[in-house]
DNA sequence: TCTCGCTGGATTGTACGCAATTCGTGGTGA
DNA sequence: TCACCACGAATTGCGTACAATCCAGCGAGA
């Protein structure tokens, strides 16, 4: 009440965001009673938020024992990753065959942001990391906005934007960014030169290194990463 | 209350299957008090119900607008399966690497209701075409499961078990049907011989032959099909 | 000591009521 | 005749109360 207008999008949105940037972790309960008080609201709309992240597969819940957040194991982690390497160069080929100039002049809108925020996030600060993860996502989104294919949008946002797909940024230095640019660029012209099969392999592939760097990453510093799952199984 | 314990999960499965079977149309609403007496509940757990359905996008629903059945097009179904015969392709390539002999069991057993459920459902009977549905998903899932890839199954079951393919099978006749048995023989085959590639390349073709043959169907007999699609897209 | 069952607190499941919003409908004025 | 507005029915959004269930901890009996 004391917020805005807080509506169950928003509990929704609130609570998801807490889950991907790992604020909530892996295997924690997820107690309506507790949520609906941190965000001043009553259990109904947290009720539906988490009906919703378990349908996205985001958490994990058993009849009367509750959600708790979802972990990964390392190799379901490689899973996923050539699960999105499969459904976005999909999305890369169709989106060659379907780009407009305005689809375009997105994709081109977010490389220029994701070059501006390399900089900032070569710092490391939560906020670089966000803001190069944002511009991503601008990039990822425009080009799956560009396939024209709602089903395989939908799931996608599912797959990618995944407690350890924000995580992954935090790993990544300098040189690691600075590839991921020069594929988007790459990518980028495929896709307006209507080469699908072009668009598909140098999507698959920034992906795959994507996953590479990440589960290097874990293995050389796994401490630093226990936190991305669960002490038991969930 | 007159009826068994009825619970949320309940609530989610009858009407999913509603709309799954197309008793509930595309395009109509989807008014909270009226399933909730229909189903004798409360809207609590209907609210729940179409918030799950809505997340894995079997129904759109805008804020204080209420729910609709979702519905596509031609041009999305086609979509729709071009997406989902990579997806489970790429589960027969998965398959093939870490089948086990038990998944090649239930797989074999599949195949076998199938092989029976051919001469009930030539018949047209609703009973026929839903023993050889239920053989068609044993066989699929059995492959699913076999690829180990919790992620990849869950995104099918939203992908393949829409309205869509339940109504496909009623326009198969006895060739489709038998030249379908022949196609999971030969995925079979290739998945025990571990041969990942082509297991992969059948399973494209076997889904997209399905796909060919129901939008064949539906031009040749637009007024047959037209129950699938909403008046007024949503 | 080990197993079993009981009990109480914590948590989820469901019903219900009221506020907020949407949308059709009819009335009013130009 | 037409545009516009206001009202009311229908519906969703959300809070709250209570029932059902789970689970940890304890004590009794073998």
């Amino acid at each position: 009440m004391t917020e805005a207008k807080g509506n169950t999008r928003t509990a929704y949105e609130q609570i998801r965001q807490a889950i991907v940037e790992g604020r909530y972790l892996p295997g924690q309960r997820l107690i309506e009673q507790r949520i609906a008080k941190e965000f001043e609201l009553s259990r109904t709309p947290v009720r539906e938020s988490l009906r919703m992240l378990e349908a996205e597969g985001l958490v994990h819940s058993e009849p009367n024992r509750g959600a708790v957040v979802r972990s990964v194991s390392v190799e379901e982690l490689a899973d996923l990753y050539a699960l999105r390497a499969l459904l976005e160069s999909f999305a890369a080929e169709l989106a060659a065959a379907r780009i407009t100039d305005e689809d375009l002049a997105r994709i081109d809108e977010g490389i220029a942001l994701f070059e501006e925020s390399i900089g900032i996030a070569a710092g490391g600060t939560l906020e670089g990391v966000r803001a190069l993860s944002e511009a991503n996502r601008l990039i990822h989104g425009a080009i799956i906005h560009a396939a024209r294919h709602e089903r395989l949008a939908q799931l996608l946002a599912r797959t990618v934007d995944v407690p350890l797909v924000f995580q992954a940024f935090r790993q990544f230095d300098r040189s690691e960014m600075e590839r991921s640019h020069l594929f988007h660029r790459l990518i980028r012209d495929a896709i307006a030169a209507h080469e699908g099969a072009r668009a598909a392999r140098l999507m698959s592939e920034h992906v795959l290194q994507g996953r590479d760097v990440l589960i290097a990453r874990i293995q050389a510093h796994p401490q630093g990463a226990e936190h991305l799952f669960a002490s038991r199984p969930t």
